[in-house]
DNA sequence: CAGTGGGCCTGAGTGC
DNA sequence: TGCACTCAGGCCCACT
């Protein structure tokens, strides 16, 4: 489910209720896609002193150790002042002192792991072989250029893999590549320099207007203080087999690529 | 090494 | 109402 601009919503939606706040206890659920990693009991009493975000992860620093937490397709936190019953989806609890956070995730392809340093090997699984941060100072430019000249596949499989740049899912991709007015399909490689810029831009764009709009909402999405995003009502492509395009009015086409619908006008992202 | 495809899970929606 | 089937915002891993 969620991509970048949702993750960081949700970030910015509970780390200040969070930080310093002490840990009372954690309550398991279900097993998500791995192991917590550790008895949940050794968490007691420990200070989160922050939260970060690394690509789709939301890293959960404590002052002692980390919790990683993935929303995998369909995760939702929640930040709540008092303890409920957890229901069936609901997998994770975090009791703080400051309040109650939540992981309910229906497919469990979502995970919390911890970590008792960054150095643990598990960081390095995790996180190693991520990209660029493509809200960040350390997305550039040049690299990115380099990197789509040096990939022989579809450019919206570059885009998803995280290799190159993180936190660019499904929706956004296809958004992206019709503000850059390049077709999915494209071989990367393929891809001149004046036009991967183009997309280079196109991807902060996209990312910093979702996240403006508290990104998208396409089931149940909500970030971990209930608010709902809104860009879904203004995304050019995604979601739109067969409708108009928005700017100039041709039917919006679906291909599948990889199991994954991509979207995009034909007339505006010609090649 | 890069690239592709399967699989992990559950719920919602569709067509018969 | 029931069943079979497809699809869904991600990512790891085995394979070529």
């Amino acid at each position: 489910m969620p991509e970048l601009p949702e993750v960081e919503v949700t970030r910015r939606s509970f780390v200040d209720a969070i930080s310093g706040a002490r840990v009372l206890m954690v309550q398991l659920g279900k097993t998500l896609r791995w192991p917590l990693g550790c008895e949940p009991a050794i968490l007691a009493d420990r200070v989160v002193t922050g939260v970060r975000r690394r690509g789709k992860y939301l890293l959960l620093d404590l002052d002692k150790g980390m919790l990683l937490l993935h929303l995998g397709m369909s995760g939702s936190l929640r930040f709540t002042p008092a303890p409920e019953p957890m229901g069936p989806h609901d997998h994770f609890d975090l009791l703080t002192s400051a309040g109650v956070l939540r992981l309910n995730d229906p497919r469990r392809f979502g995970a919390v792991v911890y970590a008792a340093s960054p150095s643990e090997p598990v960081v390095q699984r995790l996180l190693g072989k991520l990209g660029m941060e493509p809200l960040s100072d350390d997305f550039h430019q040049d690299v990115f250029v380099t990197g789509l000249r040096a990939s022989r596949a579809a450019v919206k499989q570059v885009l998803l893999n995280g290799r190159l740049v993180v936190g660019v899912g499904n929706i956004y991709a296809s958004e992206a590549l019709f503000l850059a007015g390049i077709r999915p399909t494209t071989m990367a490689a393929r891809i001149g320099p004046e036009r991967a810029k183009k997309l280079y831009e196109a991807i902060r764009q996209v990312l910093e207007l979702a996240v403006q709009r508290g990104g998208s909402t396409l089931r149940n999405f909500s970030s971990a203080d209930g608010s709902v995003g809104h860009f879904q009502s203004e995304a050019h492509v995604y979601g739109r087999e067969g409708i108009p395009c928005r700017v100039c009015g041709t039917a919006v086409r679906m291909v599948r690529q990889g199991q994954r619908s991509s979207f995009f006008c034909p007339r505006c992202q010609r090649a």
